[in-house]
DNA sequence: CCAAATTATATGAATTTTCATACTTATTGC
DNA sequence: GCAATAAGTATGAAAATTCATATAATTTGG
């Protein structure tokens, strides 16, 4: 058996209860608090976050097709199509048939869409290393490999991920 | 410099992209993917996913008042209001006054609403035990604390957390 | 080559969610 | 003790989201 130091004291108050250790509770809230700041910016670009999730991907592959684009970017298919919709009415990009398979439909970016997202993918870079620099020890470290491993055994064919292909 | 080989091949097919590795997607993406499955069992008992955490936190801690709930259920107040009265109608939650701040109201567990709560909070253990237990190597274990020492350091004052008093 | 199954996107309609703000009760500072 | 401010909850109305399903284009199997 453990030695009892490594409990975190069983009652260090009265036992703190299952939620505030419970694993997907920990990666929702900490999703979220990390995510809040960085968000609110985003907002202030006039953009909602499932856009900027969008811009982003497109900066990383442009001419994503609807189907992907929304598994990758957390979003449901039926609402991505109407938010292309939406971002395409606000010139951020442009929808184009794919002539290969006429079922598709690709995105890309616009000159304007590019540029937004070239800044706050700038913007996300600098907030992430600021927000990493804040965790002391190696936890900050540590985190980005161990999510990664949680994501490819949830996901092994990357579908979440940006496999090239799948 | 450091050796070429601490890096993860630079163009394993053309440099992968920023999204992919970039915390706050990580984050939200192995919140997503880990979250799935329960999930969608939370959905067999007919309840949505923010009210199964409600019915989670008042497991642990019954007779929350609403504003605190929704802090840490990541739920807008106005929203959880709503879904509130809809639980009470469903006979899951019980409102009440509290009679030393007439302005606050205190969601308690009906019998129904614990015995719910019992079954998903056990459920939930179960899987959280299988999820860990997939992850090999040190992965699986160094994930709470480093996502608990992410929450603590954005929200020092456990607001989001299941703090006795916040 | 054709019918059946599958994939990709779009859309109607009901429901949810958000946002701003109203209302009520408590707290604070004078 | 009172006015001003803050805290807690609720609510109308607009907007977003979901769910089921339609439509169209491809792929598969025989």
């Amino acid at each position: 058996m453990q030695p009892p130091e490594t409990v975190p004291s069983e009652d260090e108050t009265q036992g703190k209860g299952f939620v505030s250790d419970y694993l997907l509770y920990l990666l929702a809230a900490a999703s979220e608090a990390a995510s809040a700041q960085f968000h609110a910016h985003v907002r202030t670009h006039g953009l909602r976050v499932p856009e900027w999730r969008v811009l982003a991907w497109l900066h990383d592959r442009d001419g994503a097709m609807i189907t992907r684009l929304a598994r990758i970017s957390l979003i449901e298919q039926s609402r991505l199509t109407r938010i292309i919709i939406q971002m395409e009415e606000r010139g951020l990009v442009i929808r184009k048939g794919d002539t290969r398979d006429r079922r598709r439909v690709r995105v890309h970016l616009t000159d304007k869409g590019r540029q937004i997202a070239e800044q706050l993918v700038t913007d996300a870079r600098a907030h992430e290393t600021a927000l990493l620099a804040q965790l002391e020890g190696g936890d900050g470290a540590r985190l980005k490999p161990a999510l990664a491993a949680l994501l490819a055994r949830l996901d092994p064919d990357g579908q979440t991920r940006g496999e090239p292909d799948a």
